[in-house]
DNA sequence: ATGAAAATTGCAAACGTTTGCATGATATTG
DNA sequence: CAATATCATGCAAACGTTTGCAATTTTCAT
């Protein structure tokens, strides 16, 4: 029933007498074809409607122009900013983006790798699962010598990739000790899943600073939960079931500190002066909630446009020495607002 | 420089003295292929760390397994939700997504449908630009009768084609409507460049509504601005530039909306009491800012699953009579919140 | 005009699958 | 046991490109 009108470079050839291979050659741009026929064959692709076929292309170069993208979710700010930034950096490049989101579940995002190696992309970022403990579901992109790039959610040191991450241990400090400067002393820190290096670093930031500033940590001022909603909501009234109260909360994302602040509305808790609240991503709907929250922010953009840097220098070296150890740091800043007005002893 | 490792078919095959055909079929669980024979394969291909060459059977089949997602950009809200659920729906279906984000650029959408159709993706889903009046360049996937479906920013009727859109008119009489129960004479509608079918049709559900309600509808009371942040702030200034204020504001998107509240809170204009505010799309951040403001809900899981059927439907009949005009309609609701808490005089 | 160098074009194989048709092997029937 | 039906496998072409090498044409100096 289909109507194959899908025109070929054997169709411009045939129409222009020539030989594919010139035809190819003359759409390309090669040196050895003169000008002339260049233009001719182009002109005939015009006027054929011609396409050319990437898989086609993509069969015989054994590359795709196609770029991988593996996120726990594109709903959440800050995987979501990345993505938008990688896709429009990429299509500069002449590069298309498959996103695909892992839900957190370790059964999709080795599904989706399998897929993602199965399409031949020429390159792979990846921020991994919370409980993404085992890499090795990435090895064949190694033994191939693709391009692989992991962000924010990284692989431990000793899965030998290039890595680039948020300085999660300044970010965990820095919260803590605005916190302190705000007059703190009794801080709880909302943690996740240590499986992932995330919460594990701004948790030891988070002792770090208490340490630094002579307070005490005690373990059960952390608490642990599955960064959803409805968990935090769990989180606050575990936290505030009992007194006294903490004077200072840091969360380690932001939907937990809006969900923190949520309660504390609703139970009579005053922010910033009984509890003070800071969160981790800068969302931007920490800037417009009332009062707005402190938040780390961990330039999306940048980290975006280093991910895809990255990958465009693997592809272009591609010498398979590649495959070491190699971390870089995306700068991390702290946006002060309301929720930790207070007293504020100023820094030194 | 390149170690090849990569095991074909071929391999499988070799290995097993069978022919490639055998190996194929085995893999693709073919009826004519013994029991034994397919597990003896498929064991192999497991210890050969075999994966299918996706462009291979692609060019080979002239199908791809992938569909394409043109929208305006991933990073608001509405389009991003839409991407979420299609991604994992098409998942399910065992089709990769590749999502392109046009910027709002007629030229960029342009690029992409043609990157698109060179990667030969089997359908293609498509939000277009706010200002795509001409919608020519969608031909080909006409032309060769690749599924084509439009949603939420859709062509004309004459360019016949499957529409999936939200019921935008009742959206914004339903919207004005509210407002006008809620005890407003004078209300503002911000809206955007009438190019676009959404805010055509959400200006015409003001006018009914004020009509039905026996309001008059002026024309300076209507503002035209491109939906940026920064251009709703000059609209604002412009809005309340001059006595008398509106007392209601109906913003055709929720990024208006906020920053009207946000101008408001800045200048002491009470919100609901002086000016009561509507917005459109029910992005998360109305809820949470203070006051909470009232939003037009369009159940963007609903358009997500129904964007997926109806792709997959046109995959599978295919049969060229496809392309009629053929719209579907995605229920809309009110979501009233403290925004437009006012008298309310109730509805009958 | 001659020959060699330079510029342009063509031939054919290859990329890794899938599939119509033919062939070979096994089971079934009278 | 032959003849036939059924089942399992193999052959080879095709999908639309790209590219090394060979072949042809043009250019240019002698």
């Amino acid at each position: 029933m289909t109507i194959r009108t899908e025109k070929t470079i054997v169709d411009i050839a045939d129409e222009l007498g020539l030989s594919v291979s010139t035809v190819s050659r003359a759409l390309n741009d090669h040196p050895n074809i003169s000008a002339k026929t260049k233009e001719r064959v182009k002109k005939m692709a015009r006027k054929l409607g011609y396409r050319p076929n990437a898989m086609a292309a993509g069969l015989r170069n054994n590359k795709s122009k196609t770029i991988g993208l593996i996120v726990p979710r594109i709903s959440m700010f800050y995987p979501a900013a990345i993505s938008t930034i990688i896709q429009n950096k990429l299509q500069e490049f002449g590069y298309n983006l498959i996103i695909c989101q892992s839900n957190d579940s370790l059964e999709q995002e080795i599904a989706l790798v399998n897929t993602l190696y199965s399409a031949r992309v020429d390159g792979l970022a990846v921020s991994a699962t919370l409980y993404t403990a085992d890499f090795s579901h990435f090895d064949i992109f190694k033994q191939q010598n693709i391009p692989l790039v992991f962000f924010d959610r990284v692989p431990p040191k000793d899965y030998n990739v290039k890595v680039i991450k948020g300085d999660d241990f300044l970010g965990g400090s820095l919260a803590t000790e605005h916190l302190i400067d705000q007059g703190c002393k009794d801080i709880v820190h909302i943690s996740g899943p240590l499986t992932c290096n995330l919460y594990k670093e701004r948790l030891a930031g988070y002792k770090d600073a208490l340490q630094k500033n002579k307070l005490p940590f005690k373990k059960q001022r952390v608490f642990f939960h599955e960064l959803t909603k409805e968990n935090a909501w769990q989180t606050a009234e575990k936290i505030f079931s009992q007194k006294p109260y903490p004077d200072g909360v840091f969360a380690t994302n932001d939907t937990t500190a809006l969900t923190i602040l949520e309660y504390c509305r609703k139970n009579g808790i005053q922010v910033p002066q009984q509890c003070k609240i800071v969160g981790y991503s800068n969302d931007p709907r920490t800037e417009i909630v009332t009062p707005s929250i402190t938040s780390v922010d961990q330039y999306p953009t940048t980290m975006g446009e280093r991910i895809v840097a990255a990958l465009m220098d693997l592809i272009q070296a591609k010498h398979p020495a590649a495959y070491r150890h190699s971390q870089e740091i995306v700068p991390i800043h702290l946006v002060e607002r309301e929720s930790t007005a207070g007293a504020g002893k100023k820094k030194k």
